[in-house]
DNA sequence: AGCATTCTAGTAATTTAACTACAAAATTAC
DNA sequence: GTAATTTTGTAGTTAAATTACTAGAATGCT
């Protein structure tokens, strides 16, 4: 937890006047960070000891320390202490805010991130006859990113968003074909029997999904997002990201284990699609 | 610049001492943080005015405001200097490398946002009578992603992710409905082209784009992402995010500017995905 | 209500850290 | 090889942070 949200947690159990130091810090963390001890404690009208006892209350080693933590928490941008939307916010706080809670989701899933796991994926993948993404709702658009983004690589690559589509195929899937499940929650019914479905059929499943889902159960490797308590007022909002995040680095080590050469494909690719441009046409859309 | 980079960057124009300085700042920042002027010094095995000389000529105002700065740096975990991924990077590595570029990415997309076009744009979008999102390649799934979203306020949109469709929608447009065009470069030729059209006819282009784009020339209003240098090898990756994470910044605006009321909309939205659901379902997919 | 106990805050003293001024050594230029 | 300049270190000074102790306020108990 970062110490400006700390500062705002304790804000209840906080004496007269280690409340006056917080609010001098809450008002100006920037300044208060450049301060020294004797500045801040005239600012908030308290001794130089009052605030030293506050630092150490916050769980640092003393005022130096507690400067630290502060500029660490600063260094990302604005301070928001509270990351969620408000009805009163304008466009500067909620962009902010979202900005921050994105980042922070981003912060925790590196954190949990089974590295061995993507490891396996990514030599499951590599092996694989032909790739499928599937998912549903928010989870579809993360599924089309992935479908474009290994469509590049030059591998039977499919994405469906479409629950029959997704179960017809799964009907029909055999040994070497690998469907990756993308779902939040893994509760969805339809995933979680066409995954059944598909593991039937010796196909392998890769889950993207909550570790203790229904979903995972019927994975053959299951890839988890701890993604920090979502934000989002009734909207998928930083899960989505994690998993395009994801995404990202399994296409990575994909090219990564295919070597140079392979590599040379995608600048292929990537040079074809310079006539449908104006000019400096370098990069994708 | 954070500060690591610039030690990295100035280390051929030091002295002996100062180099000593560097080397054991840079070998373990995060120690150096902690330490006193005195402990550094002895470490590097050079005399406290050096370190603090050392301090001075990275441009801060003395040893204590160097370990701020330097604080600030290592406030986003892992600091590596060289984000880009390398081949002999193993999962940990380029695992952790897309974390931190992902996340550099959105830190100066924050920075560089123009809020008061964030509200123009939600301004344009809540007076919309129809909201077409058009993307293509990478950007198409950024396009049904918004749709996802703006499809739960239960207003009419739609999405294209196909050039003729796009065209032909464009064509049929008139005064009232918004298309949102999005794409990194701003120089696909058929957007453009699609743009003028519906310009044309009356309708409010808002481009998720390069400012300086053909593409932005046709627009209506502009929402440009200013992102760090695509560190992608071939492939679409931190634009990608950040104009998702501007989709939630306009959807929450949008929420925002509808009022409390309207809000119930999305938790019937929510609520109603229930029963596809294994228990416990509260989030979407 | 009155006394005691505990918690809180401030003063003053101490310690520690950071910085300045100056001098010596080393490097460079001529 | 000497002078000039730059670099580095020593010693002293100042400022900042912390500790120990004491006064006052709040709470609890009889």
């Amino acid at each position: 937890m970062n110490i400006l949200e700390k500062i705002a947690l304790n804000q209840n159990s906080f004496s007269k006047s280690e409340r006056k130091v917080a609010e001098i810090i809450m008002a100006a963390p920037q300044s208060a960070m450049h301060s020294s001890i004797a500045t801040l404690a005239k600012a908030a009208d308290v001794s130089e000891p009052t605030v030293n006892r506050f630092c150490r209350r916050m769980e640092t080693k003393g005022f130096p320390d507690f400067k630290l933590h502060l500029a660490q928490c600063l260094a990302s941008g604005t301070p928001y202490v509270n990351r969620h939307v408000d009805e009163a916010d304008g466009p500067d706080a909620y962009s902010a805010k979202i900005f921050d809670s994105t980042m922070a989701a981003l912060e925790t899933a590196r954190q949990h991130l089974d590295t061995a796991a993507i490891n396996r994926a990514v030599d499951i993948l590599t092996q694989a006859r032909k790739i499928s993404f599937f998912g549903l709702g928010a989870s579809a658009s993360v599924a089309h990113d992935a479908q474009n983004k290994f469509f590049r690589f030059n591998v039977p690559v499919i994405c469906f968003d479409d629950v029959l589509m997704q179960r017809m195929s799964c009907i029909n899937s055999s040994e070497g074909e690998v469907i990756v499940f993308i779902s939040h929650t893994g509760r969805t019914k339809s995933h979680v029997e066409s995954a059944a479905q598909a593991r039937n059929n010796d196909a392998t499943v890769i889950g993207i999904t909550d570790a203790n889902s229904p979903l995972a159960q019927e994975c053959s490797l299951v890839l988890s997002l701890e993604v920090s308590e979502d934000t989002d007022m009734y909207m998928p909002m930083s899960s989505r990201i994690a998993q395009l995040v994801l995404i990202d680095i399994l296409a990575t080590g994909f090219t990564l284990r295919r070597g140079t050469k392979f590599r040379e494909n995608l600048k292929r690719v990537k040079d074809g699609l310079r006539e449908s441009r104006f000019n400096k046409g370098l990069r994708d859309h």
